[in-house]
DNA sequence: ATGCTAACGCAACGATGAGTGCGATAATTT
DNA sequence: AAATTATCGCACTCATCGTTGCGTTAGCAT
């Protein structure tokens, strides 16, 4: 949760936008699509609905900034020494977060209200395996392609938590390394 | 298009939900996400609103109705004689079915309209893998888990169209197949 | 400590989505 | 061919979303 961090003491409007930030994240996770609306939001917020409409203007805009902001820094590069140490290590992470339904319900709300969604989703996730490759390449070791790797690494674990409906296991993410570095 | 022969001449009712249906799929494709409502695609469809609250009740109903017509029955399933030859041929049809931006809207409304509205878009898929394998294991050849050729069939080609804004070629698609029939 | 500016709350309004009872029509059955 | 039944259209009502103007408050700077 990043929130904490955000609320700094004395600003109203980082304590107002934490507020709806959460709401949105407990209204996506709790009941169907349609109830996610502006009114609901800010009531649960304790915020007026006019804040909401002036700052954010519609769901879709609403939804892409919470979820940038969730989908960011909350999970660490690790840095183990080895490519597959920290593959491994970082896919276990993504993997966990995944597993939360709350945050399953969040993509798929930021997917559906438009056609930027996913990419507000796995933005930072594409940026933290390439620095992992970066590294390991700059350390002199042989790395894959970054496109690969989002295809054999990124692809299944994200089909998985939006198409199927079965869980990815943190052992089963990390088997995914394995396939992607024998090829 | 699987309407014009849903559509049977002398059945009300089929017009009807044809016609419902291919509203659905021209509004998903048009505007945003919030202006997919029930008299929207009622008037769109030259259709009374109160018939579409009958039949389907909500839109997130309606959506998953589309979503499991749409994406049944509009690709079949290749015999090649060989599973490569299979694979090839029915993972670049998907591909080239995916490539259309209206399939991509109607799938992303889909997944925001409920939990299970990924299943929807891919429930028929699955069951084309998996027969695509059954009929390779029945010739005697040796075959790869169903599960595995999801993951690196179906988890790159649908994460590319969700997530990553890249679109996902049909040649390159075909490549899929020959890294997982490597492992 | 005091003035300034940006952000928020409030109250109203219009627009539109959602739901209901009833009559009419088309498709099916005997 | 006539009766039956499921389905649809229509008129009406209620709830609520989206928007605007104005006053107030909190945060910030001098």
């Amino acid at each position: 949760m990043t929130e904490t961090i955000q609320a700094r003491p004395g600003g109203r409007s980082a304590r107002v936008r934490a507020a709806v930030h959460r709401a949105v994240e407990e209204l996506a996770a709790a009941g169907p699509a349609e109830t996610l609306t502006i009114p609901a939001v800010a009531a649960r917020a304790g915020v007026h609905p006019t804040t909401v409409y002036r700052r954010w203007g519609s769901v879709a805009q609403l939804l892409a900034d919470v979820a940038t902001s969730r989908f960011s820094g909350d999970v660490v590069v690790p840095d183990s020494g080895s490519l597959a140490g920290d593959l491994e290590r970082w896919m276990g992470d993504v993997a966990t977060d995944l597993a939360d339904p709350d945050v399953l319900a969040l993509m798929r709300a930021t997917i559906g209200s438009g056609p930027e969604g996913g990419c507000a989703c796995t933005a930072d996730r594409h940026e933290q395996l390439g620095a992992i490759i970066e590294r390991e390449k700059a350390r002199g070791g042989r790395v894959p392609e970054l496109e690969r790797a989002v295809d054999m690494l990124l692809g299944p674990l994200y089909y998985r938590a939006i198409f199927s409906g079965r869980p990815a296991s943190s052992d089963w993410a990390r088997g995914l390394v394995a396939a992607l570095l024998a090829g």
